[in-house]
DNA sequence: AATATACTTGACTAAAATGCTTGGTTTTTT
DNA sequence: AAAAAACCAAGCATTTTAGTCAAGTATATT
């Protein structure tokens, strides 16, 4: 399994797309200040999620990016694997060739160990995720930190990290 | 959580420990042979696990490394927190305070993930490993091919990767 | 039509982690 | 004494990570 800063990032840039999903097409820079992940970090994980058809894209002024599904029906497991293109924990990508041409002793025990992971983040869906109330929490939070709304653009200072 | 090479291989050496514990003790060079891990690395990895009291040593010739407990009482998560130091999805190690002095939007999400992925290895003994069928094929299998016993090492040609 | 805004692509890179290697030293047995 | 093993420390080459940067292309508003 791999388990890293990039499907973090991911997850929580969804997460964010699914919290403010009322509010239309929501851009990059916008999750950039709420979440602090670079812009073009961002750019380069949407590229992905949109070819994995989880996100549907809107160019131009008052563009940006949307759930392509409803929040209940997007797993973490997929985002995960939208970005990450692999959910395992061998190091023979399941073929059983770790040691030469046959399997090694714990070929079997990290099988177990993926599937399990893999069973945990397919049953969480975004959906559940913002129906939580720690996230509900931090949400407000963010967003009274960086009150941006497409009407009053011109109230914001820049953002300073 | 880090689940890498790492810890893989500190798993597997010890599972090597545990199939030939009736051997009485087993040397480094031994596991390296058998497990296609360098010696070297072991040690380093070694050096771990017997800081956190997974296994004795005897130095000297007819020397090696003994697990100290029955394999039935060595939970695999423990192997991997003695190398790893960490059994941790979040990148905060938990503290919550992945966003400036908070938590970020999916901290909650990370510390159950930890939490799953530490009960599931946590409820794995090496005894039980060794009583599986896939395991004792391998290391029949390992053991063929490098029939090294005290008595006749000197029958043993040069190891080559 | 001009402009602002948004997305796309690809090359590049600093820093960290990984998996070793080298070169020793001690300790114990024979 | 010689050999076999554990023990230790430093360094290193490669790979991965987590981005940045630059130069675009596309779209919507005005």
């Amino acid at each position: 399994m791999r388990l890293t800063t990039k499907g973090r990032y991911a997850v929580t840039a969804m997460l964010d797309l699914a919290i403010h999903y009322e509010q239309g097409p929501i851009t990059l820079a916008d999750i950039s200040q709420r979440q602090e992940i670079s812009l073009s970090y961002l750019e380069q994980l949407f590229s992905k999620l949109r070819k994995n058809e989880l996100v549907n894209s809107a160019r131009g002024p008052g563009g940006g990016y949307r759930l392509s599904r409803p929040a209940e029906d997007v797993a973490v497991a997929e985002i995960i694997a939208a970005v990450d293109e692999t959910v395992d924990a061998t190091r023979c990508k399941r073929k059983g060739n770790c040691q030469h041409a046959e399997r090694c002793l714990t070929h079997d025990l990290w099988c177990d160990l993926s599937d399990q992971i893999f069973d945990f983040l397919a049953n969480i869906s975004l959906g559940s995720l913002v129906e939580k109330k720690a996230v509900q929490d931090v949400a407000r939070r963010q967003d009274n930190a960086l009150p941006l709304n497409r009407e009053d653009v011109s109230l914001k200072e820049p953002y300073v990290a």
